[in-house]
RNA sequence: CCCCGGAUAGCUCAUUCGGUAGAGCACAUGCCUGAUAAGCGUGAGGUGGCUGGAUCGAAACCAGCUCUGGGGACCA
């Protein structure tokens, strides 16, 4: 018996079935590092249009966690697509290196700056922190095939980019937007700083809830403002008892200072005799007495208060109470009662206590009213001497005493216990405080900044769409941006200012500016060093050097200037900023404020969000739920590309869900498609596209029906990466591999590519497809597969001389003839009759009578349209149904089947078995030398090779 | 409390106009042993969240409800 399998073209490649990723990888990353992969990629770029993806700064603290992964994975997949697309795009990644949670690390190891540490070391010691933050997480964001100019990062630490933060400033101030006031600001006592909105948590709190009774300076007077129930005249003979307006509060430590009662100018407020005595405490009540209350909330507060008996005398508009005067509970100080919007009947009594130090509306109601801050509490949260009753005692300490001063001085009504959601330090998570304070911000009114803000978002792109609902709202809404903070570990405002008038230098400016030049010399130490002679001469005198810090958060929003408008390859404003959806609230916003404050345009032309990462039942990642993913861990099981695919195949615009059966998932997605391209290069042995390549008119249907295939299905993948659709990208790149290649051509081909004469126009058709299908495949692959790209490319047979990385999408497909004998149409019958053929064969292995579909012999019936494309394929439909004898009959006998116009017969065949091509025929044997062969294997073994014309 | 989505197979999601519900994965099962720690085939499965309404006819349109996601507001 001859072995004829010798004969035979099988498929072999030194490309393995099994990528090894988690031990290739690193070595791929290796050789890329060493030969300066990313200069090459730019320099091979050079001429072509431009695609600026900005990177907003991780903060440079701890090691990188899924979300990281994530963002940076899709900001890889924009800049690799946009590369296949023909841009040069650049990607230079940042940090974000000063601010709060740094100067805590260092400061649990080296001790409070300017007590136990000069500030200047302080500095270098946060310095260096970051820097090792920064060393730590490069390698890791390397790690994830994360292309990018990692030997010059921007860190918002550098020098350079802290003289140009300053010199942003400068610009802003320059421009009008800057002003100085005093504002109650969110306060961390325990950081002893004001925080951005961003760095406000809610938590659940348990705070005093509390009632107190505010006396008029004049009864009568008061008294007159209400028209009595009945006759119209209030007077001691229809009602009796002490006069007195009721406020709810949960922060008894705000009555210190506490300046005015406000009340609701549409309100209708009732005057209620009533008796408040308890039981519990003979001092919260004496008898008969009459109070102020909003009408509306009289039944529920005085059940709330257990008081049953009652009699509303009298009642008044709130706009009719304006201007009263009333007595601080212990203080010597008049309170008057003023209107404002902010009163509501959600809570408390319609009557609300006002403190303009210590809330923002209290604070805008009181400007109205010309009531300004009293300034009694201090950064650290105590009293000032000057303080009532509570003199140099702490914030957190005083609710208590309060309550039972108020309780003595028979002020207090009723008080209790409520738990509700209360702003935190999102650092030290302790309850936060408003406070007024000096203050430097950015005005959003005073030169027109939030109109312009507004304007420019309608210019750009929002990816969702909703993120301009969603950042309109936030820009309209909010209030002045506080870009001052007392801290240590942060770029100076290097402003000057007069000490007795504070204002701001004439020159201020332009002293930033030299100040700018010093800072790019030696950092920002330098403005801290600096003694002010050396700039103002005898000037100084009369000027003071303002010490606070900026915001981090206008670090980063000014890198669209520090770092994008400096460096050459990248080009502003950006045309992607590409973060998670809570940078709505952070980099989107302060980069915003900050592109229109200074240039009056927006940094970015479009703007992507993503949501969090969230485990299978949809919970946040934490380290006490213990569901955790850590992208390392991943990568270290499964490789970067299974990473990387989990985040392709994923609708990242809202929640990504992760766990380790959707990672499993993802394995066996991307096993098919490794497998896939496996084949194909498998296929391509000894296929020199040099010589071999046939021409589209000379290739057979099947084939030309497989690259025009290809061609549709890149054209939607293009589509789709041009619609950072990445799921659906990846979604048709498998569909390709499992539905269009693997059930369908490639199964089909596998008997002429095996069998057929090495070198023949049938072999060379099939792999003239299979190299222009591979190329094309390859580049799909590259930006989300980028290893297992790189892997392909490397086996793609003839000359490539460049690499995948900075190739475009491939241009050697082509679509069927227009005059094609087989159209596509033909084709998709050609299958659903397959699909028919399979399941009634199905049918024959249930009842033993065959196994392999070439065992069996097909005689189709078929209807006159059926037929007329059937038989377009000639004897060559057995090819395509896989079966040993394909006829078509026109007649209606047979198995019906699903198709209208088609039924069945199917046998075993009775043939002999061809021991070369395994189809059984009725001329094996025929040729007396090859006695195990078929005819057609006889002319492939030593003849001219067998002819195909179809398929 | 307000606004916007979603609710369809075990899971993830489709379904252009209102006309007998559709894929992938998973599962089950068979074939093959020339993609072999692969490949191919076949199959089962659903009260389309609940209730009501207009319609010859609804998963789709309307109303209400329930659950769920997102956003906003409030948080004295």
């Amino acid at each position: 018996m001859t072995d004829y399998k010798s004969t035979l073209n099988l498929p072999d490649t030194d490309f393995p079935m099994r990528g090894n990723l988690a031990q290739n990888e690193p070595k791929m990353l290796n050789n890329w590092t060493k030969d300066g992969l990313y200069q090459k990629i730019r320099e091979a770029c050079a001429g072509r249009p431009n695609y600026t993806l900005h990177d907003g700064p991780p903060y440079a603290n701890g090691n990188i966690h899924i979300g990281h992964a994530v963002n940076k994975i899709l900001k890889d997949f924009c800049i690799k697509s946009k590369t296949l697309s023909g841009f040069d795009a650049p990607y230079v990644p940042g940090w974000d290196c000063h601010g709060l949670p740094i100067e805590n690390q260092v400061e649990k190891k080296v001790g409070k700056a300017g007590v136990k540490v000069p500030f200047g070391e302080f500095r270098q010691k946060c310095r260096d922190y970051a820097s090792k933050q920064v060393e730590g997480q490069k390698k890791d964001f390397i790690r994830l095939g994360v292309f990018g100019d990692w030997d010059k990062p921007y860190l918002t630490m550098d020098y350079d980019t802290e003289a140009d933060i300053i010199r942003s400033l400068a610009k802003i101030v320059d421009n009008g937007h800057l002003h100085r006031g005093f504002k109650p600001v969110y306060w961390s006592v325990v950081g002893g700083s004001a925080l951005a909105e961003a760095e406000v948590e809610y938590h659940d709190k348990t705070s005093f809830s509390i009632d107190v009774r505010y006396a008029p300076e004049n009864e009568a007077e008061v008294l007159d403002k209400f028209t009595a129930v009945g006759d119209g005249t209030v007077d001691a003979s229809k009602s009796e008892g002490q006069v007195s307006a009721v406020i709810w509060t949960t922060t008894p430590w705000t009555l210190p200072s506490s300046q005015a009662i406000s009340a609701h100018a549409d309100l209708d407020y009732a005057l209620v005799e009533l008796d408040l005595s308890s039981e519990d405490d003979s001092r919260l009540g004496k008898g008969k007495e009459r109070i102020i209350l909003a009408e509306a909330m009289v039944e529920d507060i005085l059940q709330r208060w257990g008081v049953e008996e009652h009699k509303v005398v009298a009642r008044a508009k709130g706009s009719d109470l304006e201007n009263l005067v009333f007595k601080h509970p212990f203080a010597e100080r008049k309170i008057p009662l003023i209107l404002g919007e902010h009163v509501t009947t959600d809570a408390g009594t319609g009557l609300v206590h006002t403190a303009p130090d210590h809330g923002m509306e209290d604070f805008v109601v009181g400007k109205e009213y010309g009531i300004g801050t009293l300034n009694l509490v201090g950064p650290n949260g105590v009293f000032a001497e000057e303080t009532p009753e509570v003199p140099g005692q702490h914030v957190y300490k005083v609710d208590e005493p309060i309550t039972e001063m108020l309780a003595d001085k028979g002020r207090l009504i009723r008080q209790d216990k409520i738990r509700h959601s209360y702003a935190h330090c999102w650092r030290t998570k302790t309850p936060l405080i408003y406070r007024a304070t000096p203050q430097w911000f950015i005005s959003m009114a005073q030169n027109g900044l939030r109109e312009s803000a507004l304007e420019a978002i309608k210019g750009v792109r929002w990816v969702p769409d909703w993120g301009q609902e969603r950042i309109e709202g936030m820009v309209d809404g909010r209030p002045d941006w506080c870009i001052s903070r007392q801290r240590t570990w942060g770029v100076p405002l290097c402003l000057i200012v007069n000490k007795e008038t504070e204002e701001l230098h004439p020159r201020a400016t332009d002293l930033m500016e030299q100040v700018a030049k010093l800072v790019e010399e030696n950092g920002m130490q330098a403005w801290f060093d600096l003694e002010l002679s050396e700039l103002l001469g005898d000037e100084a005198n009369d000027y003071v050097k303002i010490e606070d810090t900026l915001d981090v958060w206008f670090d980063s929003g000014v890198t669209h200037s520090a770092v994008m408008g400096r460096r050459d390859e990248l080009s502003e404003p950006a045309d992607l900023y590409l973060e998670g959806s809570d940078q709505h609230r952070g980099w989107f916003q302060s980069s915003l404020l900050t592109g229109i404050a200074m240039n009056g345009h927006a940094p970015y032309k479009a703007v992507l969000t993503h949501g969090f990462t969230v485990d299978a039942n949809g919970n946040k990642m934490s380290k006490s739920l213990g569901n955790v993913v850590a992208p390392l861990d991943v990568i270290n099981k499964l490789g970067s590309d299974i990473l990387r695919l989990w985040v392709g195949s994923t609708d990242y615009r809202s929640e990504i869900t992760v766990s380790d059966e959707i990672l499993k998932r993802t394995a066996d997605k991307y096993r098919r498609m490794r497998n896939t391209a496996r084949f194909f290069l498998a296929n391509l042995k000894g296929f020199d596209p040099k010589t071999d390549v046939v021409s589209p008119e000379d290739m057979l249907p099947l084939d030309r029906w497989a690259v025009a295939k290809t061609l549709q299905v890149q054209n939607e993948i293009k589509t789709a990466f041009d619609d950072y659709n990445f799921m659906v990208a990846t979604n048709a790149m498998h569909h390709f591999c499992s539905f269009d290649m693997g059930s369908f051509y490639l199964d089909i081909i596998k008997d002429r590519q095996y069998t057929a004469k090495a070198g023949s126009l049938a072999h060379k058709s099939c792999q003239t497809a299979l190299y222009h299908i591979v190329q094309a495949v390859c580049r799909w692959f590259m930006p989300v597969l980028s290893f297992t790209a790189f892997e392909i490319w490397q086996q793609i047979p003839g000359e490539k001389g460049q690499e995948i990385f900075w190739q475009t999408w491939y241009e050697g497909l082509y679509a069927n003839a227009d005059n094609a004998e087989m159209t596509e149409q033909d084709w998709k019958l050609i299958d659903s009759v397959k699909t028919e053929c399979n399941k009634a064969l199905e049918l024959m292995r249930k009842d033993g009578k065959v196994g392999s579909s070439l065992e069996a012999e097909i005689t189709l019936y078929a209807s006159d349209e059926v037929a007329n494309v059937l038989e377009k394929l000639e004897d060559e439909l057995r090819f395509v149904l896989i079966t040993s004898q394909a006829k078509v009959v026109r007649g209606d006998e047979g198995e019906p089947t699903e198709i209208e116009g088609l039924k069945l017969d199917i046998v075993a065949s009775e043939h002999k078995k061809c021991d070369r091509c395994w189809h059984r025929r009725e001329d094996v044997g025929a040729v007396e030398s090859h006695p195990e062969l078929c005819g057609r294997c006889v002319t492939n073994v030593e003849g001219e090779g067998e002819v195909r014309l179809y398929a």
